[in-house]
DNA sequence: ATGGTAGCCTTGCTA
């Protein structure tokens, strides 16, 4: 079983993208953030034509998940619990066969010092104490998506620029190292231990072809998952293509 | 030389 995940910056935009990357990669779950799309404007017919299936939830401009597959979503859950006021479009989870499969984006939290920064903990927060929630049931899942977060200073093509930034920061890193110590892994780290090796590279200054990016993009794996895995990457393919997204899908195999 | 890019129901905000 083949789970990917990709921030695709507005599906519209990227829907040539997306079609080229499910018709090549042929993932059995595909993780999408940043749609910035209504559910009910994703575009689920072209996805549809090449045999998936599609979940979405989405609000105008910003932000935005989905859940692209190869069989239905069953047992969809379309927030992220703990703060019912919250109505900004950032979690989808749903059990694919006896795997369960999240597409999350969390907030990006900058500038730091703001109630951006603070919203960003607190999610950080609420998705601790789901996690926790879920590895109750011993199962295999999969937390996938845009967690804008650096784990270390070797996610970072120039740490000490970065060092103030809500991606970097001490407070965003020790919650993004909580959710391990609850017993995620990081896929990614499982079969790489090379650093700079990177998920996003910002448009602007030539970062894309210099290689100065930053590895933010991650699959969080419970234990019952990483048994199962047999194989996890990044594919730079889609960030090299014309009017790319800045983020490139990251992917693991689990073995049926 | 305080810049640069991309997307969005755009003229400012988010990333």
């Amino acid at each position: 079983m083949k789970i990917a995940s990709w921030n695709v910056n507005s599906v519209k935009a990227r829907l040539p993208h997306l079609l080229a990357f499910l018709a090549a990669a042929e993932p059995d779950v595909l993780c999408l953030q940043e749609t910035k799309c209504l559910a009910e404007e994703f575009p689920t017919a072209a996805i549809e034509k090449l045999g998936y299936h599609a979940e979405a939830v989405g609000q105008r401009s910003y932000n935005g998940v989905a859940l692209v597959s190869k069989r239905p979503a069953e047992a969809v859950r379309r927030s992220l619990p703990g703060a019912p006021e919250d109505d900004q479009a950032r979690y989808l989870e749903a059990v694919f066969g006896e795997v369960r499969v999240a597409s999350l984006y969390l907030p990006n939290g900058n500038p730091v010092g703001t109630d951006k920064f603070a919203y960003k903990l607190a999610w950080m927060e609420r998705l601790h104490a789901h996690a926790r929630t879920l590895l109750r049931e011993e199962s295999p899942f999969v937390l996938a998506g845009d967690y804008n977060v650096c784990p270390t200073d070797e996610d970072v093509y120039d740490p000490a620029a970065f060092r103030g930034d809500a991606l970097c920061r001490p407070e965003s890193r020790s919650r993004f190292r909580a959710l391990l110590y609850l017993g995620l892994f990081d896929a990614f780290r499982v079969f790489h231990r090379e650093p700079h090796r990177y998920t996003y590279w910002d448009y602007k200054e030539g970062r894309w072809h210099r290689d100065e990016g930053l590895r933010i993009d991650h699959l969080l794996l419970s234990p019952q998952a990483v048994d199962r895995i047999v194989a996890c990457d990044i594919d730079k393919g889609p960030r090299g293509k014309e009017r790319a997204s800045d983020h490139t899908p990251i992917w693991c195999e689990l073995a049926a």
